[in-house]
DNA sequence: GTCTATATACCGATAGAC
DNA sequence: GTCTATCGGTATATAGAC
């Protein structure tokens, strides 16, 4: 059954290298078919690890998604602290977190999907630290806002409105990319394609801050494009 | 699917009223559970029908799972198409089918939740006309916001960010909720929970329409709430 | 149309040799 | 640490009586 000898491997991955390999074939697969539909067997084939090693590194198979949930949230806290420790105004560091959200995200194209999963499973398999993690992501957003309400950037907004449509808006257009395509063929029709990650954030931004109103209707001090 | 003649029956457990039953029931388990987690059992026992019932009914799992992805979308194009016939500008047009989309998304709770896993899983488990609906769904907004920079009323902005603004907004809210009760336990924090339907889709439409930016700097012209 | 009983397959997890 | 072999449980689906 198994073609791999025991022993040393050929190819550079050793003994080190196959966690991190295990990591990233469950991210796919996890992403892929979601935590009830993913087969472990079909993680260790892709990883090329013997089934009993990952259940030896993991535990199991709850135990391997949350490292790889862990290892996601990870990278996008960090890069939106970046964004939010840049020396801006309210209205910039909005833009930063936006183009630190999208970054990661095309970084790491498959945690958008992991974490569409979760939201619709209502969060079930999220240990706490991840849920705690979240719940920062969201603080973070309505304290940028109440200080952009206080320089007079900003007008008084819902948070949490504002938080799902960058959260809705970024990982619909990260994760949605297969829909997308899916729907554009059965329609017979261009126009559904993303544009790039900069632009994307960049029109995010514009629609964030300015809404859809006409530039006729927009008073002259606001920048336009 | 199985066609199968209306016989005479009674309220909920006629022979008629079980196939609705099943749907039900069948609405519930895939939400709750996705395509790949539900059970079949469940939804039989749930349904208070023999397992070989549903079978009868709908052939297989992917049989059942697909009508009741069809009964939700047919519901979510009636209300879009009826906010979209009204006599309005587009401004209203807009803030219509807003209000359309909350009011379907509050009826049928558990369709946000199969729509964000069909996001998730690119539409694997998607009929051809469903994926039709979908498309044409994007197309009318895009043909609003078309009629509305003809108007003067939109600036040009990009059908594609708006439309994924609209259901991530609308989407993550409803098929959110229970992920945010976790999150807000675990943060010992209030100020997660959604505001009512109407007030939900007004400030949606707010943000739409006018963006973040503050009433000091907007143009007297627009008015505000 | 309705139900019982079961075929068939598969999956997560582990025991135990090396 | 690594691997083979397999257990035990459970899932979808069906056969066949009534």
């Amino acid at each position: 059954m198994a073609v791999r000898r025991a022993g040393r491997r050929q190819g550079g991955d050793g003994a080190a290298g196959r966690r991190e390999a295990i990591l990233r074939a469950a991210l796919r697969e996890f992403a892929t078919r979601g935590f009830e539909g993913a087969r472990v067997d079909r993680v260790a084939r892709m990883a090329r690890v013997n089934k009993a090693m990952l259940y030896y590194y993991f535990g199991n198979k709850a135990g391997l998604y949350e490292a790889v949930l862990l290892q996601n949230f990870e990278k996008v806290h960090n890069a939106l602290d970046g964004a939010l420790a840049l020396p801006l105004g309210a209205e910039g560091r909005l833009r930063a977190v936006l183009e630190a959200l999208f970054r990661v995200l095309e970084e790491v194209p498959e945690h958008p999907v992991l974490l569409l999963r979760e939201v619709a499973s209502g969060g079930v398999h999220l240990p706490p630290a991840v849920l705690r993690r979240m719940g920062e992501a969201f603080l973070k957003v309505r304290a940028l806002l109440e200080d952009g309400r206080r320089r007079g950037d900003f007008r008084e907004v819902s948070p949490l409105v504002v938080h799902l449509q960058i959260i809705g808006a970024a990982v619909f257009l990260r994760a949605g990319a297969a829909l997308r395509k899916r729907i554009a063929g059965s329609l017979g029709q261009e126009g559904l394609a993303a544009p790039p990650g900069e632009d994307f954030a960049r029109q995010v931004g514009d629609l964030l801050l300015w809404g859809v109103g006409s530039p006729r209707q927009a008073v002259a001090t606001r920048r336009r494009p």
